[in-house]
DNA sequence: GCTATATTTCGATTATCGTCGAAATATAGG
DNA sequence: CCTATATTTCGACGATAATCGAAATATAGC
């Protein structure tokens, strides 16, 4: 990761909103939700959730893909891993203080019952 | 940890220059750097400096402490492990996929022979 | 108390961000 | 193709953030 891409993500999630479509997005897995879904929990004018996606979108932290008329967005759980590392590279110079994160990938999505 | 008290630090890390500051400091540890050091490494004017410094004190991911005529900023590590713990808090609605952070604590200060 | 060093406060300027209505685009189904 | 639904693009306005010089404050040593 680079300190420009790490800006750029941080920069998405330091809003009220996003952070709180970024959360449930983390909930919810891999599977993402659709935009109407997250206007819905939210209550949010469409024009104003597009432009929130979009930030995060465009800072790498979530992705996009269309199911019928639907578009469903989930976090990427590498982008996520990665910007958690980038803040905690080589902390306390390496030496025993160990402080926070062990980064992993998430799994693949599983098949439903039902989509959102 | 609370929504507006994540955005404040996500937004103070949500910057250049802020975020060179805040990794110095991560690298550097419980210890800290005076004011005068990170200007000197970052080639800032003082009163930018103390600006972002100011915002990453407000948002509560730096302590300050003084040492003579110098001013110290580290790493409020407990903070900087409650705002990863936020971020993926309940990922994936719980399922196995267990995806980043298992949050510790940070050890307390060493002695040193020399001060920055 | 005077001088030097370290850092902060103040103030003005410029640039960027957030909001949301209205109109435009994409998909699905008859 | 016409209608309905889902979402995005455009545009304009108000609000907030970043920069940095100059002056002010705090500490130390003589």
């Amino acid at each position: 990761m680079e300190g420009k891409h790490a800006v750029a993500a941080l920069g998405a999630l330091a809003h009220a909103t996003r952070l709180e479509i970024f959360r449930l997005l983390v909930q919810r897995g891999p599977e993402g939700l659709s935009a109407g879904t997250i206007a819905g929990k939210l209550d949010l004018p469409p024009s104003s959730l597009t432009f929130h996606l979009q930030q995060l979108l465009h800072a790498g932290l979530a992705t996009q893909r269309r199911l019928s008329r639907q578009l469903f967005y989930a976090v990427d759980f590498a982008a996520m891993n990665a910007l958690m590392a980038y803040l905690t590279e080589n902390c306390c110079g390496g030496e025993a203080c160990i402080p926070v994160c062990r980064p992993a990938v998430a799994k693949p999505p599983r098949a439903r019952r039902k989509s959102a």
